[in-house]
DNA sequence: TGAACTGAGTCTGTTTGTTGAACTGTGTGG
DNA sequence: CCACACAGTTCAACAAACAGACTCAGTTCA
């Protein structure tokens, strides 16, 4: 009667929501990208139950997307660093950002945040396209097929 | 003790979270942009508690992502379809897509299924960019800023 | 007329997950 | 020796997800 995994499924998008369907996940990957690495940084941005926080740090461990770095000895001490697929985990959350500055605001209302380049100071909205073409994905013209 | 909700943070990412966040939740998007419109189709596709179905597509009509429709008269029946919020829900999934099949599959596999094209048969690799400049997102060149 | 069937759920008891709060343990600095 | 910092662990209470049986309106079959 466990909650049903979907990390071996054939479908990616099942493997991708078996890892970020872990409640607080894809917010401490979050914090992750704005800076955060010691256990007690998680701690005071997020109010995070702690064993919760454990809990996924591991995962995000496990799963290799953190990885556990010691930056002291005695007392040993270790914080968590983003690894490139975690960095790549980004184009996730930014598909996120976007849905949800779009369409999560009441209407007229925007989010308070916003993403922006860190030199040029110019807005980025990032949107989800075919790499191929770089046109919008759009979904009545897509397929699932089966690889051969 | 209610578990925590990120429904009305300021976060794009948190609010999308507390949506996408609950088990089951993209996996039924997923069925309802492969053509899946009935409870049953959805129960038989996917072997999920009926209970958690109800639940989600409850919450799904609720947030605006699926309106329920009307399709049958003599016993009233009803159907699921996707609004446009729920439509452009698709570029979270085709970011999962990606990630899922780049990261979540061992050395030297890849995924059984692939996205093309449904008339030219063209591979379609979903790909997150600055919609200004068509470029990859880079996350270390991104800041979040406060509105003003 | 009655029995079986459909579609779309609801109900129940059990197991897993999440939460808050308190507690632990190692080592440093004063 | 005491207080403090960091990084957790433990525990009990509550919420969510699970399997499977049951319901209920209306329809079709025999």
């Amino acid at each position: 009667m466990r909650r049903t995994r979907f990390d071996d499924a054939p479908c990616p998008i099942a493997r991708t929501t078996d890892l970020i369907g872990d409640w607080w996940t894809p917010i401490v990957m979050r914090e992750a990208f704005t800076g955060a690495r010691r256990f007690d940084e998680f701690i005071e941005r997020l109010d995070v139950p702690r064993a919760t926080l454990t809990q996924r740090l591991e995962r995000l461990v496990d799963e290799g997307l953190l990885r556990k770095v010691e930056y002291q000895q005695r007392p040993v001490r270790h914080e968590y660093r983003l690894t490139p697929q975690g960095i790549a985990f980004y184009d996730v959350l930014a598909a996120m950002w976007r849905w949800g500055s779009d369409w999560r605001w009441p209407d007229g209302e925007e989010p308070p945040l916003e993403l922006v380049d860190r030199e040029s100071g110019a807005r980025v909205e990032p949107a989800v396209v075919d790499e191929r073409t770089g046109e919008r994905i759009d979904v009545r013209r897509l397929r699932v097929r089966l690889r051969r």
